[in-house]
RNA sequence: GCGGGCGUAGCUCAGUUGGUUAGAGCACCUGAUUGUGGUUCAGGGGGUCGUGGGUUCAAUUCCCAUCGCUCGCCCCA
């Protein structure tokens, strides 16, 4: 339809699945407080050099993917493309690093500029975490170990294979970085177009490509293994050792660079063959000189982020719908009771659908197919008697109660759990 | 940014080798049932056939362009 339509590669999350969608994230939020993260909220958007210093120049988000626009000051602002950059201004800007380490959870909309597919939209929403003030490993390890019962409290962990590598420290990245310019330089003629520019960007990014032509010599490129200091080595087998000591089965894998720059030593990455091109569901790292690149003091970081779509796509379970009881009121004076008497109940923790038009036999329907569990009417007879006939739509048995006794009542015919059985999510 | 597929009712889709008023199922509305829902039956509304142009006596159908959706490349959550 050349009518109205939303945005290229944006979508209304109409109730159905936004009822989904808060349980996963109430569920995420959840089990983050268990590991004691709580939850922050930065804006959706920042100063443009927040995200182009932190990210790098050559990521693809930077050069080619961000929303980018100047308000009315002239001040360029960017919407985020991702979270960590807002999160480590935001301890910045708010002197946090006072209360080292913090452990922060959050949730919401990000945005990239790309061609939309399967998994992947302009405004997607994310959720993850950041650790701060943490350089030793444990935190990389209880991190992914979040990660992995997140997704397991899903039932999605299954679905997903956790793989893992390390960048080493600063000098080992260096050190290989080095080691990988000179061998590719070998190559140059041969290499793809993309990574001729990355030989001299950002050579690590060239082990990340699927082109044919690069494939071949990467083959034989130098290992990371051979270029990590014993920090470095350390560092890692801590962090594998304690996967597995906490039961958590990974696969190793070298070619794991991860896109942004600031990642340093463990890069891992939930990954899954059932979401067609995408790959990712929950990926991160360690990221020890972002804060000090945005201009605050050394301040180590390890964290994730996941996509909510990606999750959605693989978690298919129908999240419940709310059942309510509806209110059935015929005449005039009827429905001024029958508000009063909704208000009544909803103010009881009852969940109250008023039925607004048509004859006794229509609201009924109404009720039916907002699968009301009950109906209370109030008509002319019950108005003299001062009573309602309670109907249970399930059942088909029907009664009189008073109205003046009615939450009373009401609480005793539904326990607790049928009342608010919608709202414990 | 680059490639492939697809645009017919709110949804899922049929259809036309170019030819009167374009179809079905589901959904919606009305009635059978003026105070009793789910099932059933009868009827009804809803389409500039994505948009613009071209070819033709005639285009929803063929051609071109454009927009949108979708899948993939790239990259990422």
């Amino acid at each position: 339809m050349a009518k109205l339509q939303p945005v290229r590669g944006t979508h209304d999350i109409l109730p159905k699945e936004s009822i989904q969608r808060r349980h996963i994230t109430d569920q995420a939020r959840n089990i983050a407080a268990r590991y004691c993260f709580d939850e922050i909220n930065t804006p959706i958007f920042e100063f443009t050099e927040v995200f182009q210093r932190t990210l790098g120049d050559t990521s693809d988000i930077v050069s080619k993917e961000m929303y980018t626009f100047e308000d009315r000051s002239g001040a360029s602002l960017t919407l985020r493309p991702e979270n960590t950059a807002g999160v480590a201004r935001a301890l910045i800007s708010g002197g946090l690093s006072q209360s080292l380490p913090l452990k922060f959870f959050y949730s919401g909309p990000m945005f990239r500029y790309e061609r939309p597919q399967k998994g992947r939209l302009r405004q997607f929403h994310q959720l993850g975490v950041e650790l701060l003030g943490v350089s030793e490993p444990i935190g990389d390890v209880e991190v992914i170990s979040l990660g992995a019962q997140i997704l397991s409290s899903f039932d999605i962990l299954k679905k997903t294979t956790l793989e893992i590598n390390t960048l080493g420290d600063k000098a080992s990245r260096l050190a290989y970085s080095e080691a990988i310019k000179s061998y590719f330089s070998n190559y140059e003629s041969s290499l793809s177009k993309d990574s001729i520019l990355r030989l001299s960007k950002n050579p690590l990014r060239i082990l990340d490509s699927k082109e044919e032509c690069d494939i071949e010599i990467i083959k034989n490129a130098p290992n990371m293994n051979n270029f990590l200091n014993e920090y470095s080595r350390d560092f890692f087998k801590y962090v594998c050792d304690g996967l597995n000591n906490l039961g958590i089965t990974f696969s190793l894998n070298s070619k794991l660079v991860r896109g942004l720059d600031y990642y340093n030593h463990t890069a891992f990455e939930f990954t899954t063959n059932e979401l067609g091109a995408q790959s990712a569901v929950l990926a991160g790292g360690r990221y020890d000189g972002l804060v000090e690149a945005m201009g605050g003091s050394s301040i180590p970081g390890v964290g994730w982020a996941a996509g909510l779509e990606r999750i959605s796509l693989l978690f298919r379970d129908e999240v419940i719908a709310s059942r309510p009881i509806s209110v059935i009121p015929i005449g005039v004076t009827a429905e001024t009771e029958g508000l009063k008497l909704a208000n009544e109940l909803r103010a009881s923790g009852f969940t109250i659908d008023i039925a607004y038009r048509g004859n006794l036999s229509k609201r009924m329907k109404r009720a039916n197919k907002v699968n009301s569990y009950a109906a209370i009417i109030i008509g002319d007879d019950e108005l003299n008697k001062k009573t309602a006939t309670l109907r249970n739509l399930d059942t088909g048995e029907q009664q009189e109660i008073k109205i003046d006794k009615i939450s009373e009542t009401m609480e005793h015919i539904f326990p607790k759990t049928l009342k608010s059985q919608h709202n414990d999510s």
